[in-house]
DNA sequence: TGGTTGATGAAAGACGTCTATCATAAACTG
DNA sequence: CAGTTTATGATAGACGTCTTTCATCAACCA
């Protein structure tokens, strides 16, 4: 037999006073004395008392409304975390989720700040969005936060006491594991490396070449690792830089991109004979990286999952929403995919990185 | 502004009925003619009604009692299942879910089946358990689900007819994915891969083996996969059979173990120089297969997330006693871990694989 | 002393669902 | 036609929380 959870009242009557008084303290209504709110939170230790989420928003038929921020363009990324979170608007309608998507200019922090700082704050309860150290980023972030509003940055951070939470992954750790991965796939021989970053200005680009770096340094002196690409996330660009290197220095054993814009790398790749093709690690499964990983042009793609990273953040702004605490969880580990461990594809329509 | 969620009273007005007939036919009490449930499945449909769990379960207190059924024993991993299950015990019982562990014999179906089919049934919503293709277990599982229990396996599956769900990664793929991934150490070379497993009678194994050879056959022809040893799970039946081969045949490059009792692969590692080691693939991220990892005695682990499977199991269990759909989700996805992307290690306590 | 202020208590109504009971009807049975 | 069965409606109370209103009572100020 379970026994019942605390409630207020049992509360209330633990403290000795009415229902009106615990109430006026837990949800800190003021015009309490010290001595009672005292009782009142003790009584609360002592009972274990929880206020049961479920009853309140009841009671109140509270909804939710959350935002999430993501940079607008052409990169398949990010088209593929706007797919997720259409596809899971009507379940989470019936959690009482409302849930918007609102796009800025990428790689541009002032208009990012200035969609923060002209936020319809309309009983908004919540904003994820893609982290940026930028100062006027932070000052809006550090605004909406004293408004009550939960902030939780996606996929690159910011520092801790500009957010209540981040979720994506350690990208760091990722440059890591794909230094080792690469070194796994040179084991008893020599290489070349070739790595590619969008721009070494983004926190989670430095950090992934950062830790890629200093794996391979580490744990395989043996390989030479050249200097890097700054790709800009754009495709053409990868594809003519790319295909420049790899015509100038046919030793080249392996590739790292770290950034987007991998559907040009795709294309240098095609063009080369199966027996001459570097080891290849890149991020994000998405329609492109996909078939290159399926054709064998690629040979692991590191996933962070976008869906279970929309899910966390709405987790963490309910858990702020509801003054409760947060879910226990570090950074996401992300997916490591070869051609062999692909999910079924969810979209079986073709569509290219420039699409959407 | 978010319109308001239809509730039963809406359905029932819609309807031309009363609350209670509505009442009456969406929880299947009888008593209403053909002609009036009609009308109320109709509005249901017009109007998109969805219960309201939470208020379902707060106007009767309720509560999910849930069974979690793992095999008794030293092994490593389920010590860790036990272990994370102690830990959400509170996190669960915020949100009504009361989760009973229980233990039978490993490897004995007959005890497995005895042990379903004593279970007290006092209000017992739902069971998960590694499932058993045993013709005994799964008449024990139909017969609880006749009863209107939730049946959830995890970790390993059952023809689907039997259970509710299945929950656990896709063991074939995780097996194709060993081979891939050892096949990448190979690039440029050739090698002789020894295959280890618990027992090529258990489902799992079974699979991954399947999956481990097909991919190294059609993807590196190149490389030979001996004979696997079966180490019944055991450390030191492990420990004893690899030192002996490996001693046998110093061309070994690769080591694939698919089953449990690592901890005898390692002390074997362990006794060889550096520089002699075959490349490591093993299941299971645990104490010690964190330890050998963290040391270079092992190269690559697949881990399969236990704490996501308990959750998604009790998310199964759930919807199946609230009567809605289940949450979409295909096999866990597992987690690849090498030494640089572990994750922060939550017990520091030591324990080797015999503990607990 | 009258008026203000502050702290407290009592209680009612709402949220959406479930259970239960009672009162009607209408449709059958014999 | 009395007596049953079956279908339906009306309604009340509970779950735990939140909001709101009103009443008390004490302490304080002028």
């Amino acid at each position: 037999m379970t026994r019942r959870m605390p409630t207020l009242t049992d509360v209330a009557r633990h403290a000795g006073v009415s229902y009106a008084t615990a109430d006026r303290v837990v949800n800190g209504r003021g015009g309490v004395s010290e001595k009672s709110a005292l009782r009142v939170r003790r009584a609360v230790e002592d009972l274990g008392y929880v206020r049961n989420v479920a009853a309140a928003n009841l009671s109140q038929r509270r909804t939710y409304r959350f935002a999430v921020i993501l940079p607008s363009g052409p990169n398949a990324f990010f088209g593929k975390v706007r797919d997720i979170i259409s596809q899971e608007r009507r379940r989470l309608r019936r959690e009482l989720v409302d849930l918007r998507l609102e796009t800025v200019e990428a790689f541009d922090p002032e208009a990012l700040a200035a969609h923060l700082a002209g936020l319809a704050r309309d009983g908004l309860d919540g904003v994820a969005l893609v982290g940026s150290d930028h100062p006027k980023v932070c000052e809006a972030m550090a605004a909406l936060r004293r408004d009550g509003l939960a902030v939780v940055t996606l996929i690159s951070d910011v520092t801790d006491s500009f957010r209540d939470a981040y979720v994506g992954i350690d990208n760091r750790v990722a440059g890591c594991t794909a230094g080792r991965l690469i070194g796994l796939a040179h084991t008893g021989r020599a290489g070349r490396i070739l790595p590619i970053v969008g721009a070494l200005s983004a926190r989670d680009h430095a950090d992934r070449l950062g830790g890629f770096r200093e794996t391979l340094a580490a744990r395989h002196p043996g390989l030479t690792v050249l200097p890097e690409i700054e790709g800009r996330d754009r495709h053409e660009r990868v594809e003519a830089q790319v295909a420049e290197i790899l015509a100038a220095d046919p030793g080249i054993t392996a590739i790292y991109s770290a950034g987007a814009g991998n559907s040009g790398l795709v294309r240098v790749l095609e063009g080369r004979a199966p027996a001459e093709r570097p080891v290849v690690v890149l991020h994000e499964l998405v329609a492109h990286s996909r078939r290159a990983l399926e054709q064998g042009l690629v040979d692991v793609v590191i996933d962070q999952r976008p869906a279970e990273e929309i899910t966390l953040a709405i987790a963490h702004m309910r858990a702020v929403a509801d003054r409760m605490p947060a879910p226990a969880a570090g950074p996401v580990v992300p997916a490591i995919y070869v051609s062999e461990n692909l999910p079924p594809d969810p979209g079986a329509v073709p569509q290219g990185e420039p699409s959407r």
